[in-house]
DNA sequence: CCGTATTTGTTCTATGATGAACTTATTAAG
DNA sequence: CTTAATAAGTTCATCATAGAACAAATACGG
């Protein structure tokens, strides 16, 4: 029934009308009260007052259960939360791992409906890829009686940089054999929604951004430190894209000319000192079984010295990165995410002194609230496909 | 006549009212037709011209002489070329060299007035700087009969990383003595107008952005090298400041953690490679007598191996330096400025091929208009004072 | 328990930005 | 030389937006 409304509010670009702009902060942000879309905004007052009867008149915006509504502790009258009809729209997240795919289905006051993950032969197709995502889809919206007309778009997180401007994967490092795919023909007729693609850690920093670490903050930078390296670099609040597409590829940045070869043809990339690939191959050569990211933590935790050595170095070498990135970009915020940094401060704790050592401006020359803080991202596993349900909320334009 | 009027629009942040917007475009941009306002205001035609209206009629606004005007060789009636009335303001930008003083005065239509630069002491102190300056600024107003009530501010350009909240030096890297300075209560007493500071390298980014080589282009990063190196990243128009300032810091980056001590206390610095130098020191110890870089570039043309070897190598360094830029933040344009790039073809080679063989995404897998262009600034010398008035006419909120 | 301070949210009218239709100024084509 | 096409700039009635004043809902201090 909100269909036909709610697509000109969402297909509307630009500025536009006072409920247009009410409607696409509320699928931003969640959960706003009145003032704060005004001030969000800059509307006045009286004109979100007004725009907002007439969206509660027509069932679009509904309030928030005062229950769930955060107790706030300050004077004058609390303010009434409001958020989007979830029956307005659903959203659809779907990440394109190396050996597995994950599904997130929200609707548009921000809840997650479904979250499933299924294994997949590496090395699939993105024609593959699209016919079990239809097959999820499909699954999961019946499971949970969603109307498939009340999806607004699909969001696509790929292990790889895209080409921003005509949505081409350029080299999926992560999935090699996707490289060259054009993301919106490949998978919108397929899956009969507007597709929205993007970077995996550019979906992630995305996350953190709109419900994690990053809330609120319009300057960071997010590194992954998992079986590679990457990132992504947000800007006044917008994720920075490049002209190619490929920024924020922080695991090639070359480190050693006189370094071992990298699998992206390059030599001595961050990503060889800093990810846990190598160290895992190590380690399993070493002891002669297979290890994933946990069990080398466990094995360090227990205090195996070669494993909490080469976790050190892992840390050592990333803020050598991060020092480097640091230098150019300044960031007000790192957040560190991918599985490594649940090691703890047996990594952290060598990557901020490595930091600190190679960094130009010292902490103690500068006061306390100009220095580059960093803080563990809060989700570990989920946040790419999370971030992918969130470029279908925060997407301001055309489907790209 | 003026000043009272508009001084509210210049004080005016925000969006303001349609007269604010107009004038605020027209002192970024110095000349617009009244179609290029409205659509880059996204203001109606039909307000933009009851605005202009206003504007013209109360003087502010002025036609530009039809022979200056851009001969359109498009059909459809030709646009009349607006700017600022000269008589409504004056800006002046003022750049602290190592051992020279640079001033511009310019008025509110983008025109230079006065263009001067006097040598000083090395190791001048802020205080003497203001004072110099304050002669300066006087004595170029008396020449060119300028009202000092109409000057709008003074844009300062410092030699190192400026914060952007409190508005101190954190480290003056070419000018050590100012490290801590308030640059805005330092000068605003002594000259008696509002003051905008930044860094010499985000200053001369916005020369070029304003009326040099970055023209249009919102996402670019400016690489000087000079003595030393240095830069700027523009994203989305604005340029990159960082939560302490020191974005764009590119000559402080470690490239090699074995390498020789850099001057900021760290090892292996982008600059001890990529800079002139290292290199005119090893000339001058070589040939026995002091060298500058245009000595050097000389030397080079004149056939000498060993200053075309080095010269070679700080293009291999800075094109090692940018291939990590641009691997983390791939902008659409990189300008080269500073005064080695004068060099031609014997630095910009080695620096494109050694660019080339250590990036990630190469020129030949993404389309043309994918790829990074290199381009070198228009303005040398002066891109600095320039973007120091560029400051003040650009400038959206208070003075910082 | 009650008034004061504080913040949220609504009502109403004057204003001012807008879009549609129009005029003006030019190039290109017949 | 006339007409069509194109783009710039203007006029004016209309209606959406904003500002000010007001109403509602809470905390706090005495």
């Amino acid at each position: 029934m909100f269909e036909a409304r709610l697509k000109s509010f969402f297909e509307d670009a630009g500025d536009g009308t006072p409920s247009a702009r009410v409607v696409r902060l509320l699928r931003e942000r969640g959960t706003l009260s009145a003032t704060e879309i005004a001030r969000l905004t800059g509307l006045a007052k009286s004109t979100v007052s007004m725009t907002l009867a007439e969206l509660r008149r027509s069932d679009i915006v509904i309030e928030k259960a005062s229950s769930e509504t955060g107790r706030g502790a300050s004077v004058g009258r609390p303010a009434t939360a409001l958020m989007l009809n979830p029956k307005v729209g659903t959203c659809v997240g779907v990440l394109f791992g190396l050996e597995a795919i994950q599904l997130i289905v929200a609707d548009v006051s921000h809840r997650v409906i479904s979250d499933r993950k299924v294994q997949i032969e590496p090395d699939y197709s993105p024609a593959e890829a699209a016919a079990l995502t239809r097959r999820l889809i499909d699954e999961a919206y019946e499971e949970h009686g969603l109307a498939p007309e009340g999806r607004l778009g699909v969001g696509v997180a790929v292990a790889g940089p895209i080409n921003p401007v005509d949505g081409r994967v350029l080299r999926a490092s992560g999935v090699p054999t996707w490289a060259g795919t054009d993301i919106r023909a490949t998978f919108g007729p397929v899956l009969k929604s507007p597709i929205f693609a993007d970077n995996e850690s550019n979906c992630a920093a995305i996350a953190e951004m709109m419900w994690g670490a990053a809330i609120g903050v319009e300057d960071f930078v997010f590194f992954k430190i998992d079986l590679g390296v990457g990132g992504a670099i947000v800007n006044r609040g917008h994720v920075v894209r490049g002209i190619a597409g490929s920024a924020g590829e922080f695991g090639h940045m070359m480190i050693d000319p006189a370094g071992p070869l990298c699998r992206c043809g390059n030599r001595g990339c961050l990503e060889l000192y800093a990810s846990a690939r190598t160290a895992l191959a190590d380690t399993e050569r070493r002891l002669g079984r297979p290890f994933d990211m946990d069990g080398l933590v466990a094995l360090a935790r227990g205090g195996d010295e070669p494993s909490r050595r080469q976790i050190a170095e892992m840390g050592e070498a990333a803020g050598k990165g991060l020092a480097i990135i640091g230098t150019a970009i300044n960031p007000a915020l790192v957040v560190l995410g991918g599985r490594m940094p649940l090691a703890g401060d047996m990594l952290l704790g060598p990557l901020s002194e490595s930091f600190e050592r190679h960094t130009l401006v010292k902490r103690a020359e500068i006061a306390p609230e100009a220095r580059t803080r960093f803080v563990p991202g809060v989700f570990t596993d989920n946040d790419a496909c999370l971030g992918a349900v969130g470029l279908v909320l925060r997407h301001h334009g055309r489907p790209g």
